[in-house]
DNA sequence: GCCAACGTTGGC
DNA sequence: GCCAACGTTGGC
């Protein structure tokens, strides 16, 4: 068992669209850097805790929780011609892409990106690193722990 | 394998 | 819109 902090732009994939999306179920689709597919393809496990992150935003932060509930598998829209997530270099006998998929657990108030700086227990989360912009990093246990007992 | 140029992310 | 930080690309 292990947690993530799972960035999503809000125009594209808010809380609120996993929330009311069938079965509350969102493929994570759209990924397209190494680490964060690899973290996906490698050491994600069905069960696993994820911190919805809202980026690019007028008020960026947490938004709420979601659980990963899927083994990894190719993301459709690398084979998409039309997608903006289209990466031509992709075949279906070797697709370089994968996703998982992600169902609504909780909304929360948010948790502003500032507010998470201002915990000495969040110093070290992976997604508060100058320059850090991995939309998966990692959360520690006691870093779940403290936004979900704590800040939730 | 090096590294400069370029593109992207994402907060502000 | 700015810009720092980082990832990717491609020539050599």
């Amino acid at each position: 068992m292990r947690y993530w902090l799972m960035k999503s732009e809000p125009d594209e994939a808010s809380i609120d669209h996993l929330a009311n999306a069938p079965k509350h179920i969102l493929p994570w689709t759209g990924v397209r850097n190494y680490q964060a597919r690899n973290f996906m393809r490698d050491a994600m496990q069905i069960g696993d805790g994820v911190l919805f992150y809202h980026s690019s935003c007028p008020e960026p932060g947490i938004a709420g929780l979601a659980e990963v509930v899927s083994t990894p598998y190719p993301d459709p829209t690398q084979f998409d011609a039309k997608s903006p997530y289209y990466d031509p270099k992709s075949t279906r006998e070797t697709p370089r892409w994968v996703l998982v998929d992600v169902v609504f657990r909780k909304k929360i108030p948010l948790i502003p990106l500032a507010a998470l700086r201002e915990h000495a227990e969040l110093a070290d989360m992976r997604v508060l690193a100058k320059g850090s912009r991995l939309s998966i990093t990692p959360v520690t246990e006691a870093e779940w722990r403290f936004i979900t007992r704590r800040l939730v």
